[in-house]
DNA sequence: TCCTACAGACCGACCAGTCGGTCTGTCAAC
DNA sequence: GTTGACAGACCGACTGGTCGGTCTGTAGGA
């Protein structure tokens, strides 16, 4: 049985587990790659591996069954996206003039950055095989119930509501998270991308005036 | 070869013509039941089949590619909610005194007897599954398209704008469609279905105002 | 000398799709 | 009206290929 040679990485190798946790990361940027480019039905842990460039083995040593996989990536996809709120304050629009502009730069933002992104589309994969992949759904519930509470909390933190109480920016938080991510499956129904702004612009100017910025 | 005995259809069989109608809306609805339950990943042909209670033989003469099959039964799903429009004046709620209770009825309606189905559900498996799979993505793509066209048509013979034109009941419309889909997604993250009763009704309210019947 | 990171051969199950064969309703010729 | 050729509805065994998962083995740092 004739091995081929180790490849030893190129760059700096660090500790055994520093190695091992840029692997696994390796692994679940892959595996969004794919979720986004083929979808969920066509992400095969060989096409994952071979996206990765590591062999099966390695694979299965990290995550050794597919649900294990999918349920890393998925909490690597909330974990990226937690701070959207935070970030608000920094950004460049947040220097706009009129308070509802710079709101409905925000929610633009959320669009383009975040949701109408590789990862939103593969996060949004993810949700509808948990809903009928029974074992996956019962793993990945936690995350998600807690991933959107933590939302809720941060949200309340930037934005309050101009004549209603948090829970309602927490609502409309919510609505706004639901319309982007029933967009990615709309973009079917359109003939081109101006068709698309049209109706996420307008669901903006919808949405905007019953936020406002704390 | 011992080929067990045809089973003679119980039921009036009819024309020729009209069993084959018959079986291949037999074939479709099972393909229904299936993405709504399995989602499109675990939908293949033998579950199809066995659902529909046929041999694999019936299921490839009338749907010889998965492709065809999936096609027709987005057209059979497409098909039947066209009329949705049309049957907004006979719906019971119709009688309502307000006006604007009578739009948010008909929205709520749309949500729970049109959407929140397993058809609206297999409608959104297909949905996904042509966005990474190209073939059947240029296949069902002139369907798509058309059917939102006549949907915009439609919706204006309902609903006028109160401040504005034609074309915004039409964005509207499509907003309504794009956050429904949208939260068949969401359900993973809401606890209950209280959550969730609660932020369509809040989008109801929110878009309800910028809608006037007709 | 372990243990961990990784390699790759291998397995049974299942996939979409093929094919030879068996029925039965339809219809034209007689 | 009977008959016989034909079309098409339907059957189920089968194929090549892919799936997720298992297993044995190697390399190298601690």
């Amino acid at each position: 049985m004739t091995h081929a040679a180790q490849i030893a990485k190129p760059g700096v190798p660090a500790s055994k587990e520093m190695q091992a946790g840029k692997t696994r990361r390796a692994i679940c940027e892959a595996a969004i790659g794919c979720l986004d480019e083929m979808g969920y039905a066509d992400t095969s842990l060989t096409r994952i591996q071979e996206r990765a460039g590591l062999s099966r083995g390695a694979l299965t040593h990290h995550f050794p069954t597919k649900e294990d996989l999918i349920a890393a990536t998925l909490d690597m996809l909330l974990g990226r996206s937690v701070m959207t709120g935070k970030r608000v304050e920094r950004a460049a629009w947040s220097k706009l003039p009129d308070e509802e502009a710079r709101v409905r730069a925000h929610l633009k933002w959320l669009w383009e950055r975040l949701v109408r992104t590789p990862e939103g589309r593969s996060l949004m994969e993810i949700l509808m095989a948990a809903r009928t992949d029974k074992a996956l759904g019962k793993r990945t519930a936690k995350s998600l119930i807690e991933w959107d509470a933590r939302m809720g909390t941060a949200i309340v933190e930037v934005y309050e509501s101009p004549d209603l109480d948090d829970a309602d920016v927490v609502t409309l938080w919510a609505i706004c998270r639901v319309f982007m991510r029933g967009m990615l499956a709309h973009e079917r129904f359109t003939r081109n991308r101006a068709e698309e702004t049209l109706i996420v612009d307008r669901f903006i100017e919808l949405i905007a005036p019953h936020l406002k910025l704390r």
